[in-house]
DNA sequence: ATGAAAGCGCTAACAA
DNA sequence: TTGTTAGCGCTTTCAT
């Protein structure tokens, strides 16, 4: 049983005190500001340090930066999500920028008020990663503050993009599985309730890329597509629709790891073997593919080089870049375990 | 190439000019206050909606809430960790509440300024997932700000505590492996460089209690710890070391499934089967570990209803309690095919 | 080089 | 019920 301490925090007018400056030569020696004296940097920083003083960042957003980054990531349980924060982090590392991360969650519903409380909070640079929200939304907070976009393809004169070419992933995995010699090749998709342009959004192009690749092969006929989610229910929810089918698939592109993981588990539930049977290949290199006794055959697109790539725009753009910039990595196929030839009956 | 838009955000007082009423009224509105004649409201409501007003969160954190739970988590990689902000999320909707994450890293070095980050953003509660700090940190913190500390077993008087039994669950998975006859079980901890006392934190309490039922069944001779991370990575390494032992393990119980996964690994790559030769138990009945081709023991510790609670005793403690409370869950084990008596000739 | 003072958008006494 | 006003802690002109 205790009471709220109501202890004021330190303040810069008490450093200023106990240093007997004025606040502004605090302030100047916080934001190593141009005007100071070495004497007077000494004397304040021995004061902050004796009063123990942290600067509110609230107070400061009310005039100057927050050195806050944003990140709005759809959900946290992707680990393809933290090869990208990890390398977020690591540029950040040392800069005083610190990155808080808010769940924009499924649908663009839940997402709009995330996207919302991160402009409201004031943060000086804002990462989302594979937003739902309109074009216009995007350009809106671009405009309003330093912006990148990650995962999605579209130009924008306000704001910069980091992504993958999601078009030769795509096309990677889909010749590599006609080159094992499947035909029947279907593919897991993701289900979003946006109002984005469709060709700007990963999910879309991975699987038009699919449906494209499959036809320049004469495969029209054996397209299969289940929309579901790009989580592990999903993936597990499409592979049981897949393999329900009179005409079961022998191969399976789901466009991203965390549903291969789902169908991986439908398929071993149905008895059948993978690659024996079925093979699966996902997209995202995540380390859980890596692992043995998954061992999935995958897309690469360095998660990692990405984020700190979104750093190093934010930084460049908090610095007062105006200029739109373009960030594309190239994928790479990662062949594991779970993709061989079909078995002989159905090559 | 565009400049920033340097054009004002809508604020209160744009708002009570285009109604006609006092900053006050529209302040009062907006939350909710008392004291305000429904004409009023309704008109205060129209002026908010066609200006698209937004409430600036900076200055109301200089003088109210922000309606921000801040968490600190260390990292977003564990999957874990994604239950529990499920849980977290789920019971602060509509409640007008946002949680925002921040990563708190593996050092305490790393740690301390994620969670100055939080309180000097003058988040109105904060949710602190199995921190490093001393506990004289959590204190201060707690008196600062509501504060719920989860994965911790210290007793504090300004804090509220939610865990899971940790012994209780060693327990559990130890008695499991010694039942199915395993005599040589190893453990998988975590290395940390806290300066909690280290009977509060749960890696340790799972750590001694493996001991302390290795010895009650007279195998104190066969205790054999690996000290690495609960991570995928250390779960690798800390098997590598185990199985390089000239008398090898027949099981290896990790701390956390996600050093399991690593461990999984480790005993494929060394050629040797799971369970057949080696049987391996987790911790935290992550979804991954009920994948049917990982299909890991494990122990449960229902991460949604840890952080659902979690978020319930912040927003009790907002609105004014001050009692500590403690919340505990009883955890129960999940057996799955990675466990099975151990070979014949290893009985 | 240093400091006084205005004001960022909001809330909460207090007055009317 | 409604409005006036004094700050919250900080940055930033602008004097000195």
């Amino acid at each position: 049983m205790t009471t709220r301490d109501r202890r004021r925090r330190v303040t810069i007018a008490d450093v200023a005190n106990h240093a007997q400056v004025s606040t502004t030569a605090v302030s100047k020696v916080i934001r190593n500001a141009y005007g100071v004296s070495p004497a007077m940097r000494d004397r304040v920083k021995a004061a902050i340090d004796e009063l123990g003083y942290r600067p509110h960042a609230a107070a400061r957003a009310m005039r100057g930066r927050t050195f806050t980054i944003g990140v709005m990531l759809p959900h946290i349980r992707n680990p393809f999500f933290a090869d990208i924060l990890d390398g977020l982090n690591a540029q950040l590392d040392d800069t005083g920028y610190q990155a808080i991360m808010i769940q924009g969650g499924a649908t663009q519903k839940a997402e709009a008020p995330a996207i919302d409380a991160l402009v409201d909070r004031q943060v000086d640079g804002i990462l989302m990663i594979s937003p739902l929200a309109p074009r216009a939304r995007l350009e809106a907070v671009g405009r309003e503050i330093p912006t990148v976009v990650l995962g999605r393809h579209e130009r924008s004169a306000v704001y910069d993009a980091v992504f993958d070419d999601d078009e030769a992933g795509a096309e990677l995995v889909v010749n590599h599985l006609i080159g094992l010699g499947h035909r029947r090749i279907a593919h897991i998709t993701h289900q979003d309730n946006s109002t984005a342009r469709p060709s700007d959004l990963l999910h879309i192009i991975r699987a038009e890329t699919y449906e494209r690749v499959m036809r320049e092969h004469d495969l029209a006929a054996e397209i299969a597509i289940a929309t579901t989610y790009y989580t592990e229910e999903g993936g597990y929810d499409g592979a049981q629709q897949l393999l329900a089918r009179s005409r079961r698939p022998t191969a399976i592109f789901a466009g991203a790891d965390q549903a291969a993981f789902g169908a991986l588990a439908a398929v071993h539930e149905a008895g059948l073997a993978v690659p024996g049977d079925i093979s699966i290949a996902g997209y995202d290199n995540t380390r859980l593919a890596a692992l043995p006794n998954i061992a999935i055959t995958s897309i690469d697109q360095d998660g990692a080089v990405m984020g700190h790539t979104a750093a190093r725009l934010l930084l460049e753009r908090i610095e007062g870049r105006t200029s739109a910039v373009r960030f594309s990595v190239t994928p790479s196929l990662v062949p594991r375990r779970s993709t061989a030839a079909p078995p002989p009956q159905d090559g």
